[in-house]
This record gives structure tokens, C-alpha cells and sequence, in this order.
DNA sequence: AACAATTCCTACCAATTTACTATGATTAGT
DNA sequence: ACTAATCATAGTAAATTGGTAGGAATTGTT
């Protein structure tokens, strides 16, 4: 039950935001792949994620580059992971039908697991984790 | 951050033996692969794993067969899953050193994610989940 | 209008991991 | 001796991960 290497790196990405967020200006690929030292095409896939996510925003063209799309005080941890990691959820089977019906037994068990690492994860902002505050 | 099919095996195989603990009696691998639908061979490493952790014995020869170490009551799910997923870790980091300096800003985070996790997981027993009362 | 700097999109690929299968040794009751 | 069972370990096909690569689209600057 690791965390993939893109939820990771995710993290790192919008701690590194956060920590230059003024609500103007935009850093770049170039930029952000030196201070979290993911590859630039790597992160670039990345940042996307949290894009469609409407966690960040991007500018395009010379001088473009990206921010958050709010302050770091209102964006949760919870948010970028689920963005970034494609299946957070625990079991395949915890939206829709059961493959399997032997796994109904545990299903309930997932389900509030899931809850429980939400919760958590949605109690900390990106401010907390930038400023280490955790 | 899926669970593996270990994990998900592991607890039904327990479940099942939850089920059928009378404090003396012993199921094969036989028997458990039909209840739980997990292949012999593969059932068998599982139990094996859970074995080592000294949640469950075993008797060999003939008339030989697995049962739980203890009551239902007093072996909890968090048990289980750590003893048959071997990385139930979410970081690879989170004992010993960071082998990457940049996981740092996260590593609290996800060291207090992982005591959680589990934290959740010890609240749950075996008998609760073999009579679904969770 | 041309150019340069940037994001955006999508296909591809090697290495690792997963989820088993297979083989045979060991143990113990009859 | 025979048979029913666990135990140990090696092998393997398929899926997933963790990227790389190439180029199209957009936008500021000259």
C-alpha cells in the first residue's frame, strides 16, 4: 500500500507553490523541476493532474508557468493526493458493484478506512506542511 | 495506493478462520481455498505469512490444518493486514533515512497518516468483522 | 510577421512488482 | 509403508510504475 512516486513528488510540487504563492505570480516547469527535482516532462504530467483538478492554474507562452489556484490556507493535502494519485481508494471495489461477493465482508472495513485517511489528510493544509507546522 | 490481493486474500482466509474458531479444531488448505476462493497454492504463502507472525498455527500431517493463535476477540484486523502486506508503509522512508533529502517537509505527514491508518485498523477485531458488526 | 519560451497532449518503453503456478521436501497419523 | 497434509522456494506471465520522447498549441517580444 505504497504511495506512488507522482503522489509524492504531487506533494512536493504544491509544497513548492505554496511556499512561492503570492496570488500573482506564475513559476515555471524549468523552476519547479529544480527545487523538487522531478524531471521536467515527469512533472509536467504531474502538475497537469492538479490542474484538471482545478488545484492549480496554468498561464501558457513566454513567461507562463503556474500558482495555485487558491491560498495554500484553503487547499488540503487530502486535495493534491487525490489528485495526483489516480487510486487513492483502498479496493477496487469501493464505488459500484463487488467483482467478487466474497468481498463484501471487508467492504464496509474499506470504505471507513478510506474515510478515516481522508479525514485525516483533509486536516492539513498546504500552509501547514509549507511551513512545516505539522 | 491499493491494497494487494494478499492483503484482501488474507483477511477473508481469516475471517473464514474467525468463523469456524472453536479454540481446538483445525481447517486445511483444502477447505479455506473453497470457503474463501483463493487458489491452494497461493492461499497456502498467505497463511504462511500470517503464520510467521504468530496469528495463526498450524498442524502438519495428516488431519493437519490451520487455526487462529487466539479468540476472534483479541486478534485485530490492523494484525492481519500488517502481517501478510509486507509494505503496508506508505513511504518507503519512514524508518530509517530519507534516502532523498526532499521527502523531508512530508515525512511527518506521512508517519502520522500511517499511525492513523493502523490506529483504525487495532480498533477492529476479527469477531466483529466475521459477524459484520462494524 | 517571425521567433522564442512556455504549456499541453499523447505515445512509447524498460524495469519492477504482482499474482500467481509448480515442484518437491518434510511431517505425522493409520 | 502409505497417505494426507503443511512447508519452502523457484519460476513466470501480466500488469503497473516511473519515467522518456516528440511535437502541437499558445503567447509575449522584437
Amino acid at each position: 500500500m505504497k504511495m506512488s512516486s507522482k503522489a509524492r513528488y504531487g506533494l512536493y510540487i504544491a509544497v513548492e507553490l505554496a511556499k512561492q504563492y503570492n496570488g500573482s505570480d506564475v513559476v515555471n516547469v524549468t523552476a519547479l523541476s529544480q527545487t523538487t527535482g522531478v524531471t521536467e516532462k515527469y512533472l509536467e504530467q504531474i502538475v497537469a493532474l492538479m490542474k484538471h483538478a482545478r488545484i492549480v492554474v496554468a498561464s501558457r507562452g513566454v513567461n507562463g508557468g503556474y500558482k495555485l489556484a487558491d491560498s495554500p490556507d484553503n487547499i488540503s493535502v487530502g486535495q493534491v493526493l487525490r489528485a495526483v494519485e489516480d487510486n487513492l481508494e483502498i479496493v477496487d471495489c469501493l464505488h459500484g458493484e463487488c467483482v467478487n461477493r466474497r468481498e463484501c465482508v471487508a467492504r464496509n472495513l474499506w470504505s471507513k478506512l478510506y474515510d478515516n485517511i481522508n479525514g485525516y489528510l483533509d486536516t492539513i493544509s498546504l500552509r501547514q506542511l509549507a511551513e512545516d507546522k505539522i
